[in-house]
DNA sequence: CGCACCGTTGATTAAACTCAACCTATGTGG
DNA sequence: CCACATAGGTTGAGTTTAATCAACGGTGCG
């Protein structure tokens, strides 16, 4: 964790992102500014542990990262991605209790800490900005709520097109089809939740039907609307 | 779906609840009450329902409901239930989404509807109010986490304990030690994610067990260690 | 070079679902 | 008032799904 050189402009990435810091004025924008703490992780790093105390909330510059939950003889739930431009580590702040999950760093980050204090000032002056957080809370709430019934009640072929194809939208593909996220065959399998062998079996079930080539941990898509029917959503 | 009589006063509901409103002005409390309208529901009566627009937030006075998600083949997901005090509906009602859950009722229930527009001018008016309400969505939001990552990787049985100890929890047991909450073995697996069949094998294995009795749909708990246990929470 | 980590496949086992039958209580209409 | 329908509850048998255990190949790095 080293202080970055280039310092990201709140204003410029307010723009580029549409972060939650939108309805910010530029003077408060200002004071984010000059608040906030620009840090640099690499790969592996790992950002607050579940469990701890954090003393601000983070916004992502660059790079990508999982929040996860750590449950039975240590094996991690991822609960989400996080890209550019998503804010994370605001429950515990909110709640003012210890992290209730764990944030690694999956490609190379750079991220914008704010310190509670300021963020608390932001908050009560400004009643919009506590909307716009309160939206992302409840989007997240939305999202969770889903992926519990998912999770409940589809089998774990269907959840694992489900992922391929929300990884998808939330990354994009690259020119060549293939999705912008690179994971582990065991992340794969904590996301769904699921054995990380019955996930490499699936892929392979997939792959020969001609739903998506796999090179390495760089995933295709080749049949988009055969994984949507086996994925159940309409 | 009937106006109730009494209507509930909010400065009163207040005091006795704790509700988000605490942090309302007594003018802003006063504006509320003439805002509100107040409905009466009997058991089994739908409050709203998934893909529905709704245009309020809903405040409970009195009774218990149940908030769940239609899933596979229209199988219920229950996320959670609601008691005196519990604000629901609030999520599509902030992100100008249709509802992404139903609500049903259970115990027969006295309930305060508060429009959009209303909610929004408290909002923008107070952000403390704000704050307050994002601390709940935040609250939940955490236990939604906790929630999937105990169906992704607790057994069926696991899940049983810990839902029978939260139920406790949450409604408290009367004096001879029943939960003061009447499910139906449907209602009961559609918590933990299983078949209704599993359930009431998994009931009876615990009768045997005497880690508890049960009585139609009364539940009364007699080992809670052994419950914690089997539960695997620490 | 050898260790560590990841990925893959096979065989076996265990957990939970489905299907089916049947029982009980409750309520309704003839 | 009884017959019947309905909904919820229970148990057994068989099947399916996915977890576990085990072995092994490839790759990269100190």
């Amino acid at each position: 964790m080293i202080k970055y050189t280039e310092e990201p402009n709140c204003k410029e990435c307010n723009i580029s992102f549409k972060t939650i810091f939108k309805k910010l004025t530029p003077e408060q924008l200002e004071f984010i500014y000059n608040k906030k703490n620009c840090l640099n992780f690499k790969k592996g790093d790992v950002i607050y542990e579940e469990g701890n105390r954090t003393n601000g909330i983070y916004c992502l510059y660059k790079g990508i990262i999982k929040i996860y939950k750590t449950g039975i003889e240590g094996r991690e739930q991822i609960i989400k991605f996080g890209k550019p431009g998503d804010v994370f580590g605001y429950r515990s702040v909110i709640n003012r209790e210890p992290a209730c999950t764990s944030v690694k760093v999956i490609d190379d980050a750079v991220v914008c800490f704010i310190p509670t204090l300021d963020l608390y000032l932001l908050l009560k002056e400004n009643s919009e900005f506590g909307i716009e957080l309160l939206q992302i809370a409840c989007q997240e709430l939305g999202e969770a709520n889903n992926y519990l019934t998912d999770i409940a009640q589809k089998s774990v072929r269907e959840r694992l097109a489900e992922v391929l194809l929300h990884l998808k939208n939330d990354f994009g593909i690259n020119k060549d089809g293939v999705i912008n996220i690179a994971l582990t065959r065991e992340e794969l399998a904590n996301i769904i939740g699921t054995a990380t062998e019955s996930a490499i079996r699936l892929l392979s079930e997939f792959k020969s039907d001609n739903i998506i080539e796999v090179q390495g941990r760089n995933i295709k898509l080749i049949d988009i609307n055969k994984l949507k029917r086996i994925s159940n959503i309409f």
